[in-house]
DNA sequence: TTGTACGCGTTATCAT
DNA sequence: ATGATAACGCGTACAA
């Protein structure tokens, strides 16, 4: 069956360039039909004589014939594929989006193309318009892109769906979190368990999620509870770092940037001996899938990462479809009582 | 300069669809050469008079032209595009070698596109071949794949490197993990602690890298311990609801699958108010970031991350340029001794 | 129903 | 140095 039988007795190589191109030509040819008739047996045209179909089929399994992706994508006009771009793989929260958006858009067999502009900020619009260049649609996840640059982008980027941020005075569709209300949530439940003095663990400076928080923050403090902001970061390992300096100043409870960072701010305390949340309070955001099992469990705004990426691909497929997509949504977070908030030690 | 000067006065439209295409022909015309001309100052051959590259450069500047990577593609027979496909973007694992990946391959402007085959293991092939056929080369991690499959695959998918799995008689470069010397040290480990009943959280069945840990635990145990093996999976759910059943049996010990199990296990111990190490040593495998941070930090089998992206990309380099890759490595991974394993209670 | 011929947007090979 | 023109591999009017 295979033609593997003869492995055993030499080396079988790894052809880096196929034997000879089999093209639709070469079926055409093999079959003794035109290409024309090849092309609508391919795409199940069903207006071909079943006897010639027949043989069209046979010949292509025969040669092994897959048409060409790129030239189809060329003549189509379309590639059937879309991409997403995130600022970090390694963030959970955006693989839950990842997750949603690929059932979503496989369901109407387009396939996610992810890009990932890790730490190349810098690059971040190249990127955007690369990516969406080689495919039909893009949906953007570019927190520390300005505003000038994504309006000077925009147009070469459509169709294009935006998470996280918005682009007022245009008709991009996009999804966000209600930060504010969540970090509003949190906030309030914090200062019913009688604290009045938080720490901020600050994300990205660039970032605008960062900047929505720390404003959020900001208007809540207003003559209610102390604020220290410290700069932290994204990650695990930058909340474990900051942690340190945690004691060095009066505050009961901690607000993390984010889920990751909260866990590694806990797993810090933990190790210096002090107790969450009897001796320190600390919440997070987002609700990535385990800190629900850390030790305290982490009180946190559960963002619902599940509905981002249908919805994402939902406005995406009526933008490629000429259509007007449904209106932006703007997610309220759910505040997520758990085991890493108590009442203010006196 | 911009034209979102006129931002405020009204909605500015996402077009769905570029006002007219501005492809090469159009520049041709309005710079007033022909398309090769154009051709070759985009793609900055330096034989042009320089007033007609001027002439070009401002046209095309003008017109907002980008050429059109599909059909550049079709010209020049090769895209400037590797792919990866991932089982799970959700295991830091794969986030490593795709930092690594994308790092290395972008210092030779290739890009790398990620595919991420998450439950349709069913339809890995599939994914496998279409992501290898939109580029120039495939860097691929399918770990339930038959050997029966990636056998008949091969020759569809070369170049191609392979992660975490060999095609014996075949000349396919892969990178691999010496799993079974990890476990052997992980194995002495504990022995040498004093454990004799030890517990194996097994990783999904239809996984090479799980089947690999089994015989090497298998023969590690002749005459030496009591293992016990029990289904889990690959995740940190999966650990944390298996544990519930670990102080069922009488096992000193616990060797999960993964880092990601462990940490679950290890979590859901704690809950149960078991601790580690002293009524219970428990160990890992990868060295994910954060594992050095859980309470306590998990002793695990240290694989370099790190450098899978970068050989990964030398090899499918060679390939794509025609040479032999260097020859295969098999990772020896570190024995990273922590705090979770501690002296078998007596 | 089938084949012919042209278009998709670009690069490359020739003449000139 | 520049411009026709033929690839690249495929889909699809249109004609037959």
């Amino acid at each position: 069956m295979s033609n593997r039988s003869q492995r055993g007795d030499g080396e079988v190589p790894a052809p880096a360039i196929p034997a000879e191109r089999v093209t639709i030509g070469l079926v055409a040819k093999v079959a003794g039909v035109s290409r024309a008739t090849v092309s609508r047996v391919m795409n199940g045209n069903p207006r071909v004589a079943e006897d010639l179909a027949m043989r069209v089929r046979s010949a292509a399994e025969e040669l092994g014939y897959d048409p060409s992706p790129v030239a189809r994508s060329l003549a189509l006009g379309r590639t059937g594929i879309i991409a997403m771009l995130v600022p970090d793989l390694g963030n959970p929260m955006f693989q839950g989006i990842l997750h949603g958006l690929t059932d979503a858009a496989g369901e109407q067999d387009y396939r996610l193309l992810v890009a990932d502009s890790n730490e190349n900020l810098h690059e971040e619009p190249v990127l955007a318009v690369e990516a969406r260049r080689r495919c039909d649609g893009l949906v953007l996840c570019a927190p520390r892109m300005t505003d000038e640059q994504l309006y000077e982008l925009a147009p070469r980027l459509a169709p294009c769906v935006l998470i996280n941020r918005e682009l007022p005075g245009t008709t991009v569709p996009s999804l966000t979190i209600d930060f504010a209300a969540g970090i509003r949530d949190l906030v309030t439940h914090l200062l019913s368990l009688g604290h009045r003095r938080l720490a901020y663990l600050a994300g990205p400076g660039t970032s605008v999620s960062n900047r929505n928080r720390v404003e959020a923050l900001h208007k809540a403090a207003k003559n209610t509870f102390e604020l220290l902001e410290l700069p932290c970061g994204a990650t695990f390992a930058d909340g474990h770092a900051v942690a340190d300096h945690l004691t060095d100043h009066d505050v009961t409870a901690v607000i993390a940037y984010n889920d990751l960072v909260a866990f590694g701010a806990l797993s810090r305390l933990h190790e210096l001996g002090i107790n969450v949340p009897t001796q320190m309070s600390i919440v997070g955001f987002d609700d990535i899938p385990f800190v629900r099992y850390t030790t305290p469990p982490l009180t946190t705004a559960s963002v619902p990462m599940d509905r981002l990426g249908p919805e994402a691909w939902r406005r995406l497929w009526s933008l490629m479809s000429g259509e007007t997509p449904e209106k932006n949504v703007h997610f309220r977070p759910r505040l997520e009582v758990r085991g890493s908030t108590g009442p203010a030690p006196s």
